[in-house]
DNA sequence: TATCGTAGAGAACGCTCGTTCTCTAGGCTA
DNA sequence: TAGCCTAGAGAACGAGCGTTCTCTACGATA
């Protein structure tokens, strides 16, 4: 019930944008009543932080296993996944990203997951680096990547980041 | 006239986003009543490409200004330029970013402009390396600087930035 | 079977906003 | 002065949307 809610949430939040999706288009796609959906989630924005919250823990559970699960510099590996994910068809940049502009700061709950995304992708690189400098220098690069692809619709983003990462490591 | 509203058009949204910022906003700042307002731009998609193009050329002859005035490495400058226009009070990141964000793909136009601007800023970067791997990177530092800097409210991205960017040319 | 509670479908409400229309006042021409 | 054009103020209109309410039907219980 509430995973078909999340799932619709974070199909069409994801695709089209916050503003651009009604809560009957949430409705329509989950095959919740609207009753049901304001029980689960009081109201839109406790949905959008719901949608954003699942997509932080799953992202970066999926970052962390690609990087732990294959070999090389695990640093370099972060670059090979974030190819993998700019082709996948329905890439459309970063969740927390896009919803940082399209809310600007006016939704003080929103912000602190977008905020918290940051600071534990941010976290979890330098703990990879063993080094702050360094993983700093590399969540530049994959902040740039990412705003790079989406926008120019260019994954190979990804492989000029990775060459700028391999140089920094040196 | 259409410069009273084009300066109103630009603190608004770019302060508060595109959509939370109607046309009665953007009259009341500007002292243009709303039917000289339709007569310059006869949407608001209309006002908000006027808004993004003249903010095009302002900030990247800023940069470019700055670039050639002062002393030093040019790709380095740029990120002393960031550093000051990360610490403007008014600061809220990348104005075609965070459309990009609010507008996902929704209006050609204003992705129009959005992409432009990032492929002449790519150029110019591009251009002051001598060297397309290298300003790609440079670009990519920059990208990465600017989206961090608006999230984390943090101006001194710029010099981890830098400290990147130096490395890179070597 | 009769009654009650529940859940869903969707109408309704109130608000916002982009856009257009109306009304009025003021200034210019004959 | 009389008539006319313009421009502004703001009302009005229509659509979209978040949220709540109503009505109906069905299933469970005694």
């Amino acid at each position: 019930m509430e995973t078909q809610v999340l799932d619709a949430a974070e199909a069409l939040f994801y695709e089209r944008g916050i503003h651009a999706v009604g809560m009957d288009d949430i409705r329509a796609s989950s095959g919740v009543s609207l009753k049901r959906l304001y029980q689960l989630f009081p109201s839109k924005e406790a949905l959008v932080v719901g949608y954003l919250e699942r997509r932080d823990e799953r992202w970066r559970g999926r970052l962390a296993a690609y990087v732990a699960e294959h070999q090389g510099q695990p640093l370099l590996l972060i670059f090979d996944w974030l190819y993998e994910w700019f082709t996948e068809p329905d890439f459309r940049g970063c969740a927390f990203i896009n919803s940082f502009g399209e809310m600007g700061t006016s939704s003080e709950p929103i912000m602190r997951i977008v905020r918290h995304h940051m600071a534990e992708l941010r976290a979890y690189v330098i703990g990879l680096a063993g080094d702050v400098t360094l993983g700093e220098q590399i969540f530049l690069l994959i902040d740039g990547a990412i705003t790079i692809a989406a926008i120019t619709n260019d994954p190979a983003a990804a492989h000029r980041a990775k060459t700028a990462a391999a140089a920094l490591i040196g």
